[in-house]
DNA sequence: TATGTCCATATACTTTGTATACCCATCAGC
DNA sequence: GCTGATGGGTATACAAAGTATATGGACATA
């Protein structure tokens, strides 16, 4: 049977009637030259594979003989791709701040955008690869790590073996076993300067208790709030009679506490930029507690 | 001149080598049958790819007889990518929220991650195609838009100008000329529940100065962190003789404070979770006022 | 009317990739 | 120490995908 018969595309040249789709989908509509200049195939070929995704996708593209390119149709149904918004917000997000090269994100134009980023210390490839190693190999390595203890001002080396990663909103950091402290903590991928030794891991990730049970966070709307602008806070927060659950790795409940804005009283906020607050105050402060943040 | 004399590859080729590349840099090695399983070449195909390779990145990959694959050698050079950390751990948050498939991000055996998210309701597909269309088209277009005024519970049909987008950290947000207040000011892609009738454009984004014009954020160490935290801080944010200064539009700033937390007076929260302050407090006030955000 | 642009298609040719077969080295288990 | 399983390399014949080049059509603009 040949891949014509099956339908079967080689990886290559589904690559490009997916893009095809993505612009016509998201970027309004695609050209020859789009494809040409991406993927750097001829223009008859580039011509092969409009016709091609026309066969595959019935009345998904339609030419307009003014723009000179194809549009979406009417009733265009997507074949290649699932178009999923938050995808593409990703993507732009990724262009925008640079992590992603302009061709590979296939946003042609994209629009003008503004990011609240916060500057931020950078992570070394070094550094990144040596815990990533660790983590897959399950070791231990040593790291000169900038801890922000009260006088300790030179960072030290210590031993500690990570076993998964974090990301607070705002800094990577590795969840790992200290062997000096002889407990789980958290390291910041940017205040490790420097790494050596792989060595014998001090436990496992199955040791972590903080890491392996969760807390449940119960928030509400800001009771200062009207009504009205309650019910929109529990459409825009998914509450169902006025609350939310959150199901939070120990581990991770500072961090977003702090995301939510919950770690100091949320009532005693305004409710024009504090939006909820935290039904249980009381249990997730104990529960705080336990997972070791002294506030 | 032949493709082999001058060194350029077929875009198809060129995404293996690149593969290969990034699976010996960042996840310890490769296998003919991870190229086999990424991209559905044949067994003799994904070998001719890795000598291939080793051709044009001499020295990068060594074959490990004990584990049946090759890895990263001493000395490796990346040729056919350069390796940033922070777009693999941007590869790796999409991957972990569900936004990439795990073949498409090049991540076999991702580690153990979480991330702090919060639950939002989502964006709608056709929402964001048409928001996207008016700002490619410079048209305005009516939202069906749920707001958050006093009393107004129901959502209502608006006219509006899209320019640009916008991402406070949590969500995005259509920055807009309102046809019915007759200035710019922010929708919610979330709270946009329906979308109708392009029109004319009301204003343009060269209009909007507070999308254009910026102000300096100047933050500085929280007072009340010892001498060496307070370096720590500064080398964290970048700090230089003990301050940073953040460039915001007037449109931004709201969300960028909030962000860092400098919305309130920072100087009375705990140094222990609020890290940083905001030097220039009256000024960054009247700033806000400027910005239309009464708080 | 002339010109430029963009799409489509045809032909002859090159490159890339497949299917199949066979060989080699290493390792785990008997 | 043999044996089978696994993973890599390579050769050959063939299929497919893609290129270069040329030609023609539709439409917008000057």
């Amino acid at each position: 049977m040949t891949d014509e018969e099956t339908g079967t595309l080689k990886w290559g040249v589904e690559r490009r009637l997916e893009f095809i789709e993505f612009r016509l989908f998201w970027e309004g509509g695609v050209n020859r030259a789009d494809i040409i200049g991406l993927f750097g195939v001829s223009v008859p070929q580039a011509s092969k594979d409009l016709t091609l995704y026309q066969e595959r996708a019935p009345g998904n593209a339609v030419y307009d003989k003014r723009a000179k390119r194809y549009v979406a149709g009417d009733g265009f149904a997507p074949v290649f791709l699932k178009p999923d918004p938050a995808a593409y917000l990703s993507r732009l997000r990724s262009l925008s701040e640079g992590l992603t090269e302009p061709g590979e994100s296939w946003i042609s134009d994209p629009p003008a955008v503004d990011i609240a980023v916060t500057p931020r210390r950078r992570v070394e490839s070094d550094t990144l690869r040596a815990v990533l190693d660790a983590i897959r190999d399950s070791r231990s390595i040593e790291v000169h790590y900038q801890s922000m203890s009260r006088d300790r001002a030179a960072p030290t080396w210590r031993r500690m073996t990570p076993h998964a990663l974090g990301y607070d909103g705002f800094r990577w950091h590795a969840r790992a076993f200290c062997h000096v402290e002889g407990r789980f903590k958290d390291f910041l991928l940017p205040r490790i300067l420097g790494e050596r030794a792989p060595g014998d891991p001090g436990a496992t990730g199955a040791d972590d208790r903080q890491w392996n049970e969760t807390f449940d966070v119960v928030i509400g709307p800001h009771p200062d709030l009207t009504i009205s602008q309650k019910e929109v806070v529990a459409k825009d927060f998914g509450m169902r009679d006025g609350k939310a659950v959150l199901r939070v790795r120990y581990a991770m409940l500072f961090y977003v506490l702090k995301r939510l804005g919950l770690l100091e009283d949320a009532t005693k906020l305004s409710p024009r930029s504090q939006h909820i607050v935290d039904l249980n105050r009381p249990t997730t402060l104990a529960a705080l507690e336990r997972a070791d943040f002294k506030l």
